[in-house]
Formats: C-alpha cells, sequence, structure tokens
DNA sequence: TTGTATGCGTTATCAT
DNA sequence: ATGATAACGCATACAA
C-alpha cells in the first residue's frame, strides 16, 4: 500500500538499482536521470522504507543513547546535544533509560542494542558499572560522556582539575575549614565524583590544609541529598566557613539547608558547585562551569566518525570556567582562627 | 555473520516457521518444541534481527517522540515518564526535536517520522502548529501531551481551572492588582498560554477586578523572559502586589527580579506559578503542581492501546493542585487601598 | 552509466 | 502442530 522503489524505478523508465543509487547520491549515475528520478520521486510521494534498506544494507543508521537519568539537568541537556547532531546528519537517536533500582529496566541496555543500532552513547556511567562493560563488549563504535575508559572514545572534562578550581577558589578566599558535598558514597568508585574529590584533596595540600573526615557529606547527586548533606555539615561541632559541592543541584539544596539555619549565602558559609546548571545564575551560584552541551555534541560527532569507518577517537577532554557570584566572598574576620 | 533464525531452526531440528513463532509466544506450538527452541536460541545466542522482522512484519515497535524542547524540565520530564512505559512494553523510543528556529531541523518531522514508527507522542506543541497538523496527517496512532486536539488522544491538564486557581489564590489573600507573566506573545494562540489566561481572567471577573493591560506581560517561556518580565511589571506606575508567572522556570526568574529590585518576595510581592518544577520547594515557590510525568505515562499508554486496535482514546485531563508555601501571603495592609 | 539478479532475515499464508 | 515458501523493499556484486 505504499510506493516503492519499484514504483520510482517504473515511473521514471529505469531500474530500481539506479533509482536506488541516484537518491542516495552515489556517484557515476547520469545528471539528467537523476533529476528525472529525484523528480519522479518527490511527484509519487516516495519514502523509503526504513525497514528494507536496513535489512539489505546491513546499517540502522541509527545511534543510542544510554543514559541512568532523563529529566536531570546534566542528562537532558547532554541528550539535546546529542539529539541536534544526529538529527543533522539524519541518524535516528534511540533514547534507552539504564535506570538502577526500581527504574531499572527489566532487560540489560547492551541485550536490547544488539541488531539495532550502529553506535552508541553512554551518558555518564561509571567506568566500572556491569551495564557499561557490557556495553562496550559489544564492539559497537561508541562514545562516552561524562566518564573515561582506556581505549574507548570520550569527551570529558577534568573533574580532577574542576574539584581542584573550586576548592582553590575558596582558599583564596581564605577559607580554610572547607567542607565537601559528594555526589554518592565515595566507596562507590564513581570516577567523576572520586576525581573532584582528589582535586579538592590536592588544592588542600597544596594549601598545607587537612582534610576533616567529618567534613565530606554524601549528597547523593540530587537536590534533596545536598540539603541533608549540608544540614549534616552545619551540625558538626566546628561546621566549615565553606562548602564546596560537587553538583550545582547538591548546591541548590545546600543553599535551602542554608537558610533553613538562618544564614547568609556567601557571608556567613560560601558556597560553590560544579556545572554551570541555568538555575545557577538566578541563585548567585558560585559554580565551575562545564560545557554539558558541547559534551553531547562532541561524543556524537566521535561516533559518527566511528561509523564512517575512522579509527579509534582520542579522548577529547573540554575546559572548565570558574564563574564567581554571590555565594563566595572573602571569609571574615572574626571566623577566621 | 550473525545467527538467523536459520541456524535456530537447524540447531533445534524444526522450521524457521516454527522458531518464529515459539519464540513470539504465539499459540499452536507444542509445549516441548518450544522449550527445545528457546534453550537453543539461548544457546547460540540468538538475537532476532529487527529490520528483517519489522520488514516481513510491517511494524516498527518504535514510537516517535516530538518534542521543540528535550532539555527543559517540563519536557525532560515528560519523556523521562514516556520512556519508562515504552521499556516495559518493549518498544523503541526515537526521540526527534523539533525545536523552531536556529534549532529547527533542517526536514519536517512528519517527514521523518514517514515509515519508520507505528505511533508518536507529540509534546506540547500548539493545536494550530503546522508541524503538528503535518504529524495527524500521517494517520498514525498518536497522542498529545499537554495540548488538545478534537478527535485525537491526549493528555493534560485542565488548563484554565490551572489559571484560575492560581488566580484565586493571589485574590484570597486579598491581592486585587495582579500581574501575570505569559508564556509567549497572546497573539500566537498557544492554547496551553491562552488557556491559563482565560483562567485568570475568569478569576479576576469573578472577583470583579479589572484586567489591566498593562499587568500582562510576556516572559517567553524561559528563566530570562520571568525576569525582563517581572522587571517590566515592577517599573510600572502601579506595580502589582501580585504577580501569576504562567510556569515556575518564569516564576525563577521573577524571583530573580524581585530580589534585584531589593523587594522581599510573598512579602512585598507574592508570586505564585504552575508546573511543580522540582526547584519550586527548594525557592520556597508556590504554584500549582501539574503532574508532569503522569502526563507522559498516559499518553504512552494511549499509543500503546491505539498500536493495539483500540479505538480512538478519550482526551484524559489529570488534576492539578495548589501547593502554597512562601512565595504567596495577605497583602499588606498598608498596599491596600 | 545502467540493468540483472541475488541476498538480507523474518513473517505470514497455505498446506499437510 | 509443523513445514514449505512466497512476500517484504531495498542494496549491491556482477554484467553489460
Amino acid at each position: 500500500m505504499g510506493i516503492t522503489i519499484k514504483d520510482v524505478a517504473q515511473a521514471a523508465g529505469v531500474s530500481t538499482a539506479t533509482v536506488s543509487r541516484a537518491l542516495r547520491g552515489l556517484p557515476n549515475v547520469d545528471a539528467a536521470t537523476r533529476d528525472r528520478i529525484v523528480a519522479q520521486a518527490r511527484d509519487l510521494d516516495y519514502v523509503i522504507s526504513p525497514s528494507a534498506s536496513r535489512l539489505a544494507s546491513g546499517r540502522t543508521g541509527t545511534v543510542a543513547v544510554v543514559t541512568p537519568h532523563i529529566s536531570r539537568w546534566y542528562f537532558s541537556t547532554v541528550i539535546s546535544g546529542i539529539e541536534a547532531v544526529l538529527e543533522s546528519a539524519g541518524l535516528d537517536l534511540l533514547l534507552m533509560g539504564a535506570g538502577i533500582g526500581e527504574a531499572a529496566p527489566q532487560v540489560s541496555p547492551a541485550t536490547r542494542l544488539r541488531r539495532r543500532v550502529d553506535a552508541v552513547i553512554v551518558v555518564a556511567l561509571p567506568p566500572g558499572d556491569s551495564r557499561l562493560a557490557e556495553v562496550l563488549d559489544l564492539g559497537l563504535p561508541t562514545s562516552l560522556v561524562g566518564t573515561a575508559v582506556p581505549g574507548v572514545s570520550s569527551a570529558t572534562i577534568n573533574d580532577v582539575l574542576a574539584g581542584q578550581m573550586a576548592t582553590q577558589h575558596l582558599i583564596n578566599f581564605g577559607h580554610r575549614r572547607i567542607g565537601v558535598i559528594t555526589g554518592r558514597s565515595i566507596e562507590e568508585p564513581m570516577s567523576t565524583g572520586r576525581d573532584r574529590l582528589r582535586g579538592f584533596e590536592e588544592a588542600m595540600a597544596g594549601a598545607g590544609l587537612p582534610v576533616d573526615p567529618t567534613m565530606v557529606a554524601h549528597g547523593n547527586s540530587t537536590i534533596l541529598g545536598g540539603e541533608q548533606a549540608m544540614t549534616a555539615l552545619l551540625t558538626q561541632a566546628q561546621p566549615p566557613t565553606a562548602v564546596f559541592a560537587m553538583s550545582d543541584e547538591m548546591a541548590f539544596g545546600a543553599m535551602k539547608a542554608l537558610r533553613s539555619h538562618d544564614m547568609t549565602i556567601g557571608r556567613d558559609v560560601s558556597l560553590i558547585g560544579i556545572d554551570g546548571h541555568d538555575m545557577a545564575e538566578y541563585l548567585d551560584l558560585t559554580t565551575v562551569v562545564q560545557p554539558v552541551k558541547d559534551l553531547g555534541r562532541i561524543a556524537t560527532r566521535s561516533v559518527i566518525a566511528q561509523i564512517a569507518g575512522g579509527d579509534a577517537v582520542d579522548p577529547v577532554q573540554l575546559p572548565t570556567q570558574l564563574v564567581v557570584r554571590g555565594s563566595t566572598s572573602p571569609i571574615k574576620a572574626e571566623a577566621r582562627r
């Protein structure tokens, strides 16, 4: 019930092979012939059957995006970057959630990917994640966003440096008792969090400052977690005068906790995040901005290049930028000891 | 180079037809035979070829999500709801951006959909949008999120009621000079915005209050736009004592503007939004919460039902809920006139 | 440059 | 309950 390549061939008075070649822009097709075919295809309102084309060619024209979250700012921003590039490349975007716990898909992402995509972009799955390992085992062209794995293309920031920048900024303002709000339990080796923590430690060590274990709180990468973590820090015997939250969203939660404790952000306690979340500007949050959308774009270009036969692309590391706002300021004289 | 149905058939000592039936769980297959086939398929690590299956069956097993934005809160939240349901139904999610201006795809969504999906979910495209019309013309099972079109399945809230609730809440607090921040220029008939405005007007009329044209500002559905709109309202000869922002994100921008003018939110000016954005709680914003994720879920179930042969599903309207926080409070005595 | 013919891996129809 | 086989619509190696 649909127009097929056969109809177009008949209408244009050529074989289906020529139509196939002409419509795909392959060389070795007479200009006049091509024009005639294209015109007929348009007139007949012909649309190629992806299924047939895929079956015959072996290519799916589809790239999967595997992500543990969809609605969180970082992830949706990455996805939007990916989508834009795929669209202009004429590739389909297969969105695949890889949540955990109750949000976990019934069947593993890797299994769901087999035979249906030409490449995969994995967003922010920890290097040790078994689902990531399974995806890599597929042997498909792959690119990682936010995580780096040796031998695999990836687009990341320098998380160690980001952690350093954030911490150093607080140190430069004279803070010595600095708290950290981490994404998840440190036991779990999520590279991003670990790296940012390392940056924190290095900055502290560089300034000759001790890292007090009671100044490390877990924020679970959520706003709520950030609020709880900050509350925990504030109820310590010696609260911090400044706090480094490893993500803006956790920083937002921290701001709430500070307000709840009647503390003025940036005056009583300085606060810095990482991300460059849209809301950071409106909440006057100092943060280390990372080019999230670009991470998605670059990873996408990488898989496209790989599909085209390109070799293993080198990992790309994009720069971050410190944006100072009102949430951080020099330590008050009376708080110094 | 991949295991095909033929290999499984051979290994199980049956025909490919039987394998196909067995693996799809069709009736009229001997239990023992089925078990044998399933076991062989597992042992051989057989994975069906979607392309071949789709070509032969005519079904794509894919549902497209057409959305003008991906990273904005409302949209990414809807998408996450859609993804979860599609996943559990074993359907693929084809994500398709339908931005405007520079983000506009080179070829129209409708064209990109043809022959590649079994159904479409369109998110928040205005009823008059030509791209929406084209998608509907495809004749595919379709469901709309956030917009209602006669004869088409949809999941929405009652926007008129939402606008009323928000406005009435301000009126109940004694406010009489109430401003509105709309999503886009009112000339453009975006049903959501128009409906919410109508709700506003009805509430005002119901209280015998006039609607001052200078109290209507456009916020472009963005944080920045909300800030500018609020600034515009504040610089009027007679600023409002309360403002209804048609989305939480615009309300966030409005909050920034209020702070910039050294006004205390909820005391100097009351502010209410619509959405139930994650950040609303942390910014202490009163808002009319809508079940965004559920909208996505329900629309998805609708298209799944339609794919299964179900008839036109009735439009579903989900309830909203007023959540009062610190951004709204009774009008100050001295502001009353 | 163009045409012929085969294969891609399933599904579904019709027998048996 | 199972098998044989013709579509499904296109890509591509091979001829011409």
